[in-house]
Parts: C-alpha cells; sequence; structure tokens
DNA sequence: AATGAATGAGCCTTCATTCAT
DNA sequence: AATGAATGAAGGCTCATTCAT
C-alpha cells in the first residue's frame, strides 16, 4: 500500500518511480510465482529475479533481504483477503451473524488468488519466524469487539470471548482451511466445506455458558 | 569377507542390534534436543551428530538423508502419543464422549514429553513437504468409525459424519492445536484451553442435524 | 549535437565550470566524510554520492572510477600540505635546520585537516595500489637538494646524502608518522612526539660520518 | 609451529591429524602463494583453496574466516622472524649493542621468506583491522626493557625510553624497512642499506638527552 | 549536466553427503 | 561399525559501473 500510494501520488512528479513500481510488482508477482511452482524450497533470491525478469541486484534495490520479499508478498496477498474479510465481518454482504461468517469464510478460502502453494509456503514462512499470529490479527480483533457491538446483531447475542475462547474459535477456523489447502482437498471451495465451516463457528458460539465472565 | 561375516552373523546379532539400537537412541535423542535448543535452523546432520556423540558418518550409517532423521524423530514421538490417544477413545481413561475426548486433546498437547520447539520444529519440517496428514490419520480412523461403534457410548448418539464433517472436525481441532504450539501460546496445556477444544468438539457435534444422510 | 554544443562552449564554460567546481568539490567532501565515518569499509562509490548530495551517475561523470576519486582525494588533501611543508624548508618558519624540520612535521602531522581516519584510510588505499611513494617525493626532494643548498642554513653543514640515506631518512620519518596515522596514537600532535621526530632527523644527520662520498 | 609439534606428538595416536595438518600447511602456503602473487586484492578464499589444492569447504573446516586465515599466515611468518629477532636482541649474535641492532636489522629484512607482495599484503590488512601493533609488540619490548638490563651492554649506557620515544624508534625502522619492500627498492637487503637502519637506531639513542626523566 | 534504476560478476559462507581408513 | 576429513553445489548478498531518460 505504501508504495502503491506513492505512485498515486508522486506518479507525475517523478516519472522514474513508476519504473520502479513496475520492478516491484514484477519482483512480488515473480516470488508468488515462485512459490507456486517450487514452494518454499524454491523461494531462492536468485530464483525470484530470474522469475521476475529483473537481476538480482535490483532485486536487493527494493527488498533489504529474503525475509523482506517475504513480508511483502505475504502483505500484498493479506491486503486483498483482510479487505474482504471485513467487509464481511461489518455485515456488508449479509445482516446475521451466520452471513458474516460464511462471507468471512468464503472470503478466506479464496485467498491468494488461488495460488495454494504460494499461500501454503508464505504461510510457512510466516509461522516459521514465529509472525503468523499476524495473519488472524484481524479476525481475532473483530471477534474481540463482537461483544460490544452487540446492537449490530439482529439474530443473535454475541457473548464476551475469553483468550482461549479467542484462540479456539479463529485458530480451529484457520485450522480446518489450512489442513484443506495443504491436503488439496477437492472440496475446499464447496458449498457443503463452506457450510461444515459455518456450522463449527455458530456450534461453538452456541456451546458457550449463557453469562461468560 | 563378506561370506566370513555371515558366518558369524547369527551369533553376533544380538550384541550389535542393542549398540545400534543404542546408537540410534542416542542420535534421536540427539536431535530432539537441538531441535529444542535451535529450532529448525540449528537442525544440522553435524549438530545432531555432535550433540548424539557419534561421527557423522555413524549418522549416515542409520538414517539415509535428513528427512529421514526427520521422520524418525516424528515417528518416536508420534508412536508415544498415538498409544495414548487410542487408549482415550476407545474410553480407557472415561467411558462419556465428553471423557474421550478429553482425554485425548489432553494426550496430544502433552505430546513431544513437553518439547515444545522440538515439537514446532518437526510439525513444520513434514508440513513442508506434505507429509502433515500423516499425524491426523488415527483420529480421522477413530472418527469415522464412531458411528459404527454407537454402542459403546453410554450417553452419546453419534452421528454419521459426512466427508466434510469429519474433515472440519478433525483438522480445526488439530488446527488450534498446531497454532497453539506454533505460536507458543503460553495456555497450550492449561486447562481453560483444554476445556475450549472439547467445548468445540462436543459443539460441533451437537450442533449437527438430527438425521444427517 | 556535439557541434552545436561546441558552439556554444565558450560562452557557457565559465558558469558550466562553476557549477562543475562546486559538485566536485562537493564529492570530494563526501568523500572525506564517508572514510572520516567508516572508514575504506564504508567507502562506496553510492555512499559518497549520497553523502555529497548528488546521484551516483553525476559522481561518475566526473570521476572515472573509485580510485581516481581516491586518488583525488589524496591530492586535495597533499596540495594543501605540501605547501605548508615546502614552506616550512625553504626556512619561512625558522631559519635553522631544526626549526624547519620541525615545522615540517608540524605540517605533516596536521595534514587532512584533522580527519585521522580519512587520513588513514586514504594511506591504505594508496599503498595498496604500490601508490604510496607520491606522498615523500617532495620531501626526498628537498633533502636531496639541501647539500647543494648550503648557504641557507645558518647553523649547520648539511651533508651529501647517498641514495640509501636519503631514502633512510624521509621513510624513517613518514613510517613514525604514518604508523601513528594507523594506529591512532593519541600523541599524535603532541609536543613530545613532534620533539622525537626532530630528534630523530638531526641525531641521524650528526651521526652521518664527516665527510661522506 | 604449534600444529607441527602436534604432529610430532601425537602422529602415532592419530593418523588422521596428519592428513589434517598436511591441508592446513597446503592452505596457508596457498595463501601465501596467492597473496604473493595478486595481493590484497586477490585473495579470495575460492582463489586460496583452489591454490591450495583443496575444496572451499575444507579450507572453511579449519578457518573460521576469511580474517582467521589472514591472522594464521601473519602468525606463521611472524614466528618465524619473531624468533630470530629475539635472539639478536638477546645478543646472541653479536653482544654489542651495535651487533643486536644490526643482526635485528637483518632478520627483520629477511623476513617472510623473501616474499615481499604477501609480507604487504598481510601488513596491510592487519594494519586495516588495527592489529598492526602486534607486529612490533617484540620488538618494542625488548627496547622497553632494555634499560632495566643495562649489565648485558659492554659498550653502551641504554636509556629508558619515554612512550614516544620507543614507538619513533621502532616504527622509524620498521618504516623504512617497509618502504623498501612496498616501493621495491633494490638495495633492501643490501649492507649499505642495513648500516643506515643500523645507524638511524644509534644515532637516536645517542641523541637522547644524557638524563631522561 | 544530472539522475537513479538496473546490472551481474563475484564474494563469503553453509551444510548435506561421501568415502578412505 | 565407526570415524571425520573432504567435497562442492548452492545460496544470500554487495557494489562498481552503465545508460536511458
Amino acid at each position: 500500500v505504501g508504495r502503491a500510494r506513492q505512485t498515486l501520488e508522486t506518479a507525475r512528479r517523478k516519472p522514474r518511480q513508476a519504473r520502479a513500481n513496475e520492478t516491484v510488482q514484477a519482483i512480488l508477482e515473480g516470488a508468488a510465482q515462485v512459490l507456486e511452482a517450487g514452494g518454499l524450497a524454491a523461494f531462492t533470491t536468485n530464483a525470484v529475479a530470474l522469475r521476475a525478469g529483473v537481476s538480482i541486484g535490483t532485486l536487493y534495490q527494493y527488498f533489504a533481504d529474503k525475509q523482506a520479499l517475504l513480508h511483502a508478498i505475504a502483505e500484498r496477498e493479506l491486503e486483498a483477503v483482510l479487505g474482504r474479510v471485513a467487509r464481511a465481518l461489518r455485515g456488508e454482504e449479509g445482516p446475521t451473524l451466520e452471513g458474516r461468517v460464511r462471507a468471512m469464510v468464503r472470503a478466506m478460502a479464496n485467498a491468494f488468488g488461488g495460488r495454494q502453494r504460494a499461500r501454503k509456503a508464505v504461510m510457512q514462512a510466516l509461522l516459521a519466524e514465529g509472525a503468523g499470529g499476524a495473519l488472524l490479527a484481524p479476525i481475532a480483533a473483530f471477534l474481540a469487539q463482537a461483544h460490544a457491538r452487540q446492537g449490530e446483531f439482529e439474530d443473535h447475542a454475541f457473548p464476551v470471548l475469553s483468550r482461549e475462547q479467542l484462540f479456539v474459535l479463529s485458530r480451529s477456523l484457520m485450522g480446518a482451511m489450512r489442513a484443506a489447502v495443504l491436503e488439496e482437498q477437492p472440496f475446499l471451495k464447496s458449498r457443503a466445506f463452506e457450510d461444515e465451516l459455518v456450522r463449527l463457528a455458530l456450534g461453538y458460539l452456541a456451546s458457550l455458558p449463557p453469562l461468560p465472565r
């Protein structure tokens, strides 16, 4: 976003920055392709540069190191997903709790533009350095605030969730989805699968004690 | 030489295997220690050999390559866990559905003898090569057969689960646990966390339609 | 284009040269600063351009390569020193032999405007390519001519020096000073150090046989 | 020397160490050759390994990094010289002050087995990291203690030297010799040159005030 | 005259694996 | 059965230099 924004703001003033932006995009795209094609093992800076059609030196002009590149690609994809997830949770695609959860599930299932291996690799890499939490932060945040925004829900009382409950709810959903990705389950984007995920979330919420601390 | 050795083979087999077994155990233990101490990044074959007190050559006498070592260590730990998980599911530590689920959750949470970093590293490594599914096989198997063994449950009607339902139930549980490990959550072995996992499973089961196909 | 430009050449030369000169000075100053701040290791053409506030392309418009830049900076500083050294040797700051030697030593010790690290780095770089001798040429020249200019000295008979004697006298003085710079000795500019250098030179001269060949 | 000794001591016990020792020597020799042939610029770890006839991996098995290799080569050569310098200063090759100084000068002039470029390169490298002082430590130490050992000298009263005097005496000698090396002066090992260096040292000592503080 | 994006050769270093002893 | 010295492919990264604009 930072860079994309810059392009818009200063495109006129510094035509050179336009080229730079193209290069950055090419690198990110190349990185995603390498990841998709060969997973984390094939993800070398040289391979990315090659695929992106730039020199290795150019790559390092824009990304401090390999990790930075990984973060950038994660961010790029995440940005796209999170926008849709946020809209879903805000109820813009259906006001009921179920509607929101369903929309969110759908958005997550379609993350990374369908590049499952790349998605998998990025996940692994981020988890490996302990930055995996960031992927879920927005979802956790929504759930954490849901109680306070009780009024928004037409059909459901939303309990305050404890730390552990929050964790279990978000991670179990993600876990199921992640497993479907990693195991390349054919039903990943099916309605039946989506139904079960929604049921899992709603069933869990329904089973919570009426008056949690 | 080959023949002469063969002649002695039977006589020496026992003691040889004993020594060999010790060596293998030493290597596996060393591997677990290296993993625990430095994570996957420190997990080099040389480091393992050093920690195990054997030469690198010896290590390769027992393990074809690094992956084999990793699989062996995973297997060793898995074996220990799976035994307890199976007993839990069989109802040997409490006949109710909740009791079984709870015992299973507990067994899983205590896997790897408490060596969380090693557990995390092994998980990562196995996931990286797509072998992660193996971790869930026994649980999936149990759930798949639960309906058929309806009689075993004193307190609960156990529905037949569809493919998607089976998947969601097992993977969401594992996913939550996995995330707790990978994110090094402090509450991994807490009672509160255990409660929520049990609730997740039971809540999901309870939310299933009365008469599934 | 080439011709058209030539037509204008004379008219614009002055202002152009003025700007160009500013740029060159900025680059040289930036180079000195980089050298002083980070030594030879930090002395990259990009770093110099950045510090000088010009683009890397501009730097290369004025300096063929990194070495040329280094030579230029050495020359710039040398020019300043040599002027003072020459005046010292000419007796303009004290007519006696001791006075001249002392003034020379002082001038050398204050070279590079006190930027010791930069001085050290330049020395290293020049020595590395065997151009170190240039630093001493003027001094050697003076000594070589001193006998012929016997009349200039009020207090001392100045012997003709053999090739080896000339060499030893000049290089030992420089060597001591150089070492003080490279080892970053705190006493570099102290009076005590200066005294000893003067003593070294005078003591050596006094020990020469009365009638050298 | 340390390693050579080990070979003799443990040659029987650990034949493998003999091979290792050979390798180390080969690497050091290769390093010296590379340095001699192409100076510091050509001194890459790959070049050294190639010249030494070992793989790059082997090189790194014995030397932590490039610097360590440089230090080792410096140490190896230094050890050889310092032994002779020490003997000279102890008076074992002539009891008079002049005899000692002369023997020392000669030992230094013959340092590095005549490999001047290698010597130069090593000097530069060590100076570049501020470790240059070590090269002179033993000489400085001798001079520093000479006064206390007054009785050893049959022909000379040896004054106590101040820090600055010690520095000037040792560095000027080294400086002249160094310059002769770097400028590849033909008289480097001539008697005439040696005479002048001795004269420089003795002349300086003679010019010191009779009763220094 | 100036810019700065792009280049790519080449450097240092790691580590899985082999094989002679 | 064990040893450990040796190997070398491969990776991350730097930086002097070029050239289209």
